[in-house]
DNA sequence: CTATGCTCTTGACATACGTCAAACCTGATC
DNA sequence: GATCAGGTTTGACGTATGTCAAGAGCATAG
């Protein structure tokens, strides 16, 4: 499933493949604490990956859809240290780590793919990081919004269209903002005829103007 | 450089070095769209790396010193997607990273290491985000003091001393805050006797009170 | 030693977002 | 089809942090 590989080298990607994996909607692919052995492809569904902090706060600090890895956390200190929750039925291959260390020697590809896999993540991360730290609420769910379309198109879907498969909570915990303010910033958009919203389904009108929201214009 | 690896494996690391190479104080030692070719394991010195957003914003990522690798977010694009600023006079060890990839198919131990490098970067990133999205000012600033002091004690420095590389405007770049909201918190805890504070010389006072900041007490 | 320029501190004020609370929708359950 | 719970919207109000501005402290260069 994972995106880019050749013809070839998904064939031994199937080799890595020890079994696949059903996760209801709710339930968890792993949590915080248990022992990491495997990562995982996503073959349907969607994800949150959150963690906590020790006085129970807790950061989405990710939504991973079809095609997408998870359990690279897990890497470190052979445990996980997020839990992973299924926000709808989902099926994953499962991919035992040991197998993919010992074919990433032999195939140099998978090897690259990998590396590529993990340093992806934390380029990802960065940029989270600057949405954290420096947007306002508006950039945040624009920046929010256009990249989940932007992944949804590359998977055959609508450009403009889409079904939020995530909580105004859960959307809010991962932009660092609460869940009215999510909320409000979803009816700003609304009126001022940036988008459609009716619960969680999402139409939007104007893509531009999303993207001038993220990009203020430069002042030429 | 690299911590906790066997001498046997220290002596494989010496084949991926290169060269080495100093930086200035104020010089980059790569440019967000520079080509990507190797790695850096930090021998002296601190840097910080920082992304940019189009329209000029910038955030810093993460800050590292001796021992720590540095240049992962380049791997992906072949291309850096960061600056890494040295704080202070800095000198490197060059990896290029093909070397680093045709020598991990062989050693075993160092793949491992590679891939808990990484997974390690991601684990901190989780908790940068956490940090960013749901922390008051007061937190994140006890978090960052208390991190960069576990960190250099674990290389031999006081426990409770330590001299700021980075200016307010860094810390608070790093930390989602305006440079003023660093100095007043500063100011804060050294009112309250948490800390001493001389500009860029800090000495903690009590650590188990921003210990307590970090992590409110569970109400038992 | 003096000048120059950063960096840092502090105050007064502004504001974006959080908090609290009520009401509404929608889909599931009996 | 009525009831219920979880999710969502919206309003009124509070506050942590940002903004703007002035001045002080330090370091570097001459």
């Amino acid at each position: 499933m994972p995106i880019g590989l050749s013809t070839d080298e998904l064939e031994r990607i199937d080799e890595i493949v020890a079994s696949r994996r059903t996760v209801k909607r709710g339930s968890t692919l792993f949590r915080n604490g248990e022992k990491f052995s495997s990562l995982y492809a996503i073959r349907t569904g969607f994800f949150k990956t959150c963690v906590a902090s020790e006085d129970g706060r807790d950061q989405v600090t990710g939504f991973q859809m079809a095609g997408e890895i998870i359990g690279l956390d897990g890497i470190v200190n052979d445990r996980h240290t997020c839990d992973a929750v299924a926000l709808e039925d989902a099926e994953v291959c499962v991919m035992p780590f040991e197998r993919i260390e010992e074919l990433s020697r032999e195939v140099t590809s998978l090897q690259r793919h990998m590396h590529k896999i993990m340093s992806r993540e934390i380029v990802r991360e960065h940029g989270v990081m600057l949405l954290l730290g420096s947007m306002r609420a508006e950039e945040r769910l624009a920046t929010f919004l256009l990249n989940l379309v932007q992944r949804l198109h590359a998977r055959g879907f609508s450009q403009s269209e889409l079904i939020l498969r995530m909580t105004r909570e859960e959307i809010g915990s991962y932009l660092g903002l609460k869940l009215e303010t999510v909320s409000r910033t979803f009816s700003k958009f609304a009126e001022d005829g940036i988008v459609e919203v009716k619960q969680r389904h999402v139409r939007i009108l104007k893509t531009e103007v999303l993207k001038e929201i993220v990009n203020p214009k430069a002042c030429t």
